[in-house]
DNA sequence: CATTCTTCGTCCTGCAAGTGGAGTAAGTAG
DNA sequence: CTACTTACTCCACTTGCAGGACGAAGAATG
């Protein structure tokens, strides 16, 4: 495993420079980082010679001397690796985190981490053999449960039997022969916004994925926020109603057992057997089983019992997004996840309840967004996550 | 104002490091400070130019020649003043922050900002004149609301009319002649904690304050996070009833509305009316009024209803303070404020009921604890915000 | 008391990083 | 072709700092 990373802060600084904003001159490098031109030339030069950047032609001139174009080496790949709980995505990047090819398959988690994982280095070389794809330089994996960030093996899983303590990070970086980081899936997409979707610019932001569970990534000064445990923004098991059905993790009233893709199942199918709602039943009738999207289906089609299912998650969950809002004032709020695909009304119910639950100083400038990455945040985060590992010194 | 700060960040690694460590060797700062002896002596030496440290005596010998200790010179004087919903209280204290004198006085902050600070900034006078002061350093302040801080203004506080965009900073620092900086009361009185109190190892940490309102301040990697608007903390208001009590900011079932000294006194007199509890309605007819300590007593003496409304209320904290331990994963949580004088009843119920809605990965090795300081917290956090201030490079 | 050892503090030299100016290369404008 | 602009390189100089040498001050030993 060879790998190749920047000497000092300064290469780290340009090598990330150039990863988030594109090939570019020596000149507009040296307005960012504060360098002198001396220096830059010096280390980039440095980072030439361990083919971590190279020079590609020349700029267009402003007026005089043309400036050649510095850019990161075409040749790195990093490899984002997001495994949910009912699906595992792959993708393989180049050194600017741009999605050179994308794979995903139903897959269930719970089959234990030597399916899973297999299954996933499967796809990577599906990938990598139609692309033609020379080494990786480093990849990040998402799981969806609590991670040990340093060690790189989840804690605890409540939904991933089988994989407490697994290895994750040492198999994988074993098989795949360079150095991997392994999180969260909901901080990796929370990662993945920041990085390249609608969370660009935000420094202090959290990222709320409504899934199979429902979880939330939180973001402050730009970098993750972990925990102490490393299992901050485990929101799914918040209690919202002491009166409410008894979850999975043996706690009653959790909002995952209210309002996530599980529960908004289990609750169609009671709407559909009970009559209450006919185009779940048709839909159960046809198909056997009933999803979330079933209910959005039946939402868009105007079926009051699936609507009054959906304003009713929404409300719930906009009550608890209130609360997180005045504990932690962040700057901006992201859903996200497969049930941020169930539409405008979603979002609208949850936004009215934010909006009208907390207050005004925290939500006067606030916005509550939709994901703008959708499936591929989780994927686009893992690389992120390691991108930014391997481009710093050391 | 003629203000004297440290020329480099080494000079205020020093200075920091002997404000919280205490006089000592130069060798010994040598030791936590990297520094070579040679770089070490010279930026001492101006620091003791610049009358910020000095030296004095010898330290016992330790087998060969005996070190001149170093310490952060003893006319430094910081302010710390803590406004609170019903009080004002102020102290000064050196430069390593032990309280020299303090003052506290019963005081309404809806009379006003001139009103209040004409009051704090007689007591500071009478503070100096009784130990015959040296001028100010710094002073730092809290106020019970939210505040812009790099500005030093209240923004829209709730409960101090008159005081809104009210130029706080501006005022006291012209009055004084130092540097001020003002935060909310519930972040300062963090920063006592995390300075003198419990809290002095934690870096990520919940304080909690229960008082005539309910407030939290969050430090995370050692530092205060005060959200994008600067209201992080405000829990006082998030909804934990949709069929609670409508509370003065307008809303439903707001944590405040149901438990804290304001709600208290108000169920103590309903209780004591309604005959419900023999004791306070004893209380109320000799004082003529009621308040929390009046409820902490009846509990005390064994009185059901007073038992029952502090074991109700630890239970709506304690409900609350699980959801924020499920979304921070904090390492500590501090309950400080007047209600934390109530006593083991209230703390044991939080506890139990934090402890019991929280996932295990979270509380396993999360100690909800008293504050230490009690009252004093307040201005001792208050001193330690500008002396961060002061004691850092500009 | 003299000697030796230890620790402390200062002086000084040398290394390493980095700045900014001079000089060169390569372009545009007229 | 000349004047001017921008880009890049080379180099001398400055700055920051580490660490060795050395003297000062005290303890331990004889």
């Amino acid at each position: 495993m060879t790998v190749v990373r920047p000497e000092n802060v300064h290469q780290a600084r340009v090598l990330r420079h150039l990863r988030d904003g594109g090939p570019r001159s020596r000149a507009e490098i040296g307005d960012t980082v504060a360098l002198s031109r001396s220096k830059l030339a010096v280390e980039i030069d440095r980072l030439v010679a361990r083919s971590l950047v190279e020079t590609s032609g020349l700029a267009e001139s402003r007026g005089g001397r043309r400036s050649s174009i510095v850019r990161v080496s075409p040749q790195i790949r990093f490899l984002g690796i997001d495994i949910g709980a009912t699906s595992v995505a792959v993708a393989i990047t180049d050194g600017e985190l741009n999605v050179l090819a994308y794979a995903v398959e139903a897959m269930d988690v719970r089959k234990g981490p030597d399916a899973v994982l297999g299954r996933a280095l499967d796809l990577v070389t599906k990938l990598r053999s139609e692309n033609a794809m020379q080494s990786l330089v480093g990849a990040g994996v998402g799981v969806p449960g609590p991670v040990s960030f340093s060690e790189g093996i989840p804690v605890s899983p409540p939904i991933m039997p089988g994989w407490n303590q697994f290895p994750v990070r040492e198999t994988l970086s074993a098989e795949l022969g360079c150095p991997v980081l392994v999180d969260n899936d909901v901080n990796i997409m929370a990662l993945g916004e920041k990085h390249a979707g609608i969370a660009k610019s935000a420094d202090d932001f959290l990222f709320v994925k409504l899934g199979t569970g429902v979880g939330c990534g939180l973001v402050i000064g730009g970098n993750l926020y972990r925990g102490v445990s490393g299992c901050a923004g485990d929101i799914g098991h918040i209690c919202v109603d002491e009166n409410g059905p008894t979850c999975a993790c043996g706690h009653v009233g959790c909002l995952e057992a209210l309002f996530s893709g599980a529960a908004l199942s289990r609750d169609a199918l009671v709407a559909a057997r009970s009559g209450r709602s006919e185009f779940l039943a048709r839909r159960l009738e046809e198909a056997g089983t009933l999803t979330a999207a079933d209910v959005a289906d039946a939402a868009e089609a105007g079926d009051a019992a699936a609507h009054a299912m959906i304003r009713e998650g929404g409300r719930r969950v906009g009550l608890m997004l209130a609360s997180l809002i005045s504990f932690f004032n962040p700057g901006l709020v992201v859903i996200g996840g497969g049930l941020a695909r169930i539409g405008h009304s979603l979002l609208a119910e949850i936004r009215s309840t934010a909006y009208r639950t907390s207050l005004p100083l925290a939500t006067g400038n606030l916005p509550i967004v939709l994901s703008e990455l959708g499936d591929r945040a989780g994927v686009i985060g893992a690389a992120r996550l390691i991108s930014d590992h391997v481009f710093s010194a050391g």
